[in-house]
DNA sequence: TTGTACGCGTTATCAC
DNA sequence: GTGATAACGCGTACAA
């Protein structure tokens, strides 16, 4: 077995719970012994125990991490490694390792956040995501354990602390920037309506319209999920449409789907932006490596994750802790998939 | 605090050694008392205690992960999401969870391993790539700690169970398949010089164009980071070269790398394939999508991390399991960017 | 078939 | 300042 403070103990001819004390630098311990302890320490390549400390302690030091239910589409997206970078740097900052719930689908994570939570496996919990009916979060309120949600919580917006981008306002400005170009025929081409992200933008997309006046047209409303084939299909059914009713740009609320887009134009011979302008939400990486490169509302991913692990150990280490609504800038890069109507 | 099974015992008139044995399913307890306990456990709504089940039982049920220490720059791959997926279907599959090391270099992550490890956090680790000289790996050999390699071990290949691609042939049947299009002057752009993944590819690719009788020339080798720049750099530097002298096809390998060389081609007003052959490795979603479509070697990175997981858990469940070496099947998937000479 | 008692490696509360 | 001792929640010989 790996050494033990015992056996530093015995070593460095101290008891056990002196050793613990050195180890937690309590200021009551004289230097002294605090090098003879450390010596030992070092002489038998002692390591510390996280499990028995974490059983001693009621805290383990990891924070875990929710998946959407739907994960193999969500890892698929580059907004996931974005984001874990953030987490990843904000947990390391206060020594906190990052676990995962494994499963593919809502039953599986859901049992899995319950296991984490219940067996003690993490103190805290970051929602990579927000849904409008989630019971996960209404377990975590329930037991009123320290979580975090990245996004716009459905509900009891005060009483969750959540890092998220303005998206209400985002799309509004996007649509604006759209409309600001000359197009009146806009179309939106949203994700998943279960998220709240896309009811965020939706509803961007539609203040934009009523403040310019323009009616809003159902059958410019689509909603496809975050996948490349995502875009293609909305593509195909726009372009159903006689061609005096076609829309003359386009909101697509994630880049990943824009890029479908892209494609999907590409092969029906219709060029971006003369016949049509692209305008996407979150800038990952290869927006600017797409054909055209795509203009993009940048939501500042790593950001968003970073604050995450941050405000979620402010909140495990102070139980008190208010609420906080932390907002994330974002603005718009213009590149080349955009133009004048 | 928590309901333990100390209540649980209490509720139903027995031995909290009984309600342990129950819920490890003992077939000594007779069926009415595991009914028993069972319905005063649903009745209490009592959940095991991981990390107490840990420290009795030496015993996490975690899997560590971990990244090479240029992690921001891993993150971003897509290959990442990918092999985790794999990775955590695995671990699913046995009631494994998934923790990450976290730490953006390589000092923070190698403390983080031996924290891991030394703390008692994981039972086993995952290597989600091999380099060349690696401490890590050395220092999980001479603890004789269970893990297991995403890729091929740079040495003791037969003291370490890993899961890869036959990369050698993989790069050899790439070249071999642009040198069959009639190619000729194939240029060599790989990843970093560490990787081991590298090496082996940079290996296929010489021993075709011996085969061929095609000598190698060495400024047709270059070596950039597994990132979009890198693929801009390398062009750039190949189309420096006098026209009569530039290579006719490239072999990338990595498909990040290679979305940067066809956007760097593109600016250069260079077109894929008429007058430049591009093929890369990995196949990741959005190969497809590039423009043109990438012609990649499909090396199933799913099936990668699923076997890493499935070999590691068996690994930890019988120490005395031997060392394997287990090879993914890969796979030339031909589109757009590859041509005849 | 079930109960008792101890150990897993720490931390924390007392004493001295 | 430092040393016993009792938790933390569970698994498991050993008894019964």
């Amino acid at each position: 077995m790996s050494v033990t403070i015992k056996d530093v103990a015995k070593f460095a001819n101290v008891a056990p719970s002196t050793v613990s004390r050195v180890i937690a630098n309590n200021p009551r311990i004289s230097d002294k012994t605090k090098e003879k302890v450390r010596a030992a320490m070092k002489e038998l390549g002692y390591h510390p125990n996280f499990i028995a400390r974490s059983l001693a302690n009621q805290s383990t030091q990891v924070l875990g991490l929710v998946t959407p239910g739907s994960s193999d589409v969500f890892f698929q997206n580059p907004f996931f490694p974005t984001v874990l970078r953030g987490l990843s740097v904000g947990a390391h900052e206060k020594q906190y390792a990052l676990q995962m719930v494994t499963g593919q689908n809502d039953e599986d994570i859901y049992n899995g956040v319950i296991q984490m939570v219940q067996g003690g496996r993490v103190d805290g919990v970051v929602l990579l995501y927000s849904k409008v009916e989630d019971r996960i979060l209404t377990y975590l309120r329930e037991r009123n354990f320290p979580f975090v949600m990245i996004g716009k919580p459905y509900s009891f917006v005060n009483e969750i602390t959540h890092v998220d981008n303005n998206n209400f306002q985002a799309s509004k400005d996007a649509a604006n920037f759209l409309l600001s170009l000359g197009h009146t025929r806009l179309a939106f081409i949203g994700g998943d309506v279960d998220l709240v992200v896309t009811v965020e933008r939706l509803k961007g997309y539609k203040k934009a319209l009523e403040e310019a006046d323009i009616p809003i047209r159902q059958n410019y409303i689509l909603h496809q999920s975050f996948l490349l084939e995502g875009g293609r299909t909305a593509v195909c059914e726009l372009m159903e449409l006689p061609l005096h009713e076609r829309p003359t740009a386009l909101l697509v609320a994630d880049d990943l789907m824009a890029l479908g887009v892209l494609n999907t134009l590409n092969s029906l011979g219709i060029s971006v932006p003369e016949d049509l302008s692209v305008l996407s939400f979150n800038n990952v990486l290869f927006s600017e490596m797409a054909r055209p490169p795509l203009s993009s509302v940048d939501i500042n991913i790593y950001e968003l994750g970073y604050h995450a692990s941050k405000h979620l150990i402010k909140r495990i280490e102070n139980h008190d802790e208010p609420f906080k609504r932390v907002i994330i800038e974002h603005k718009i890069v213009t590149r080349q998939s955009t133009g004048q109507a």
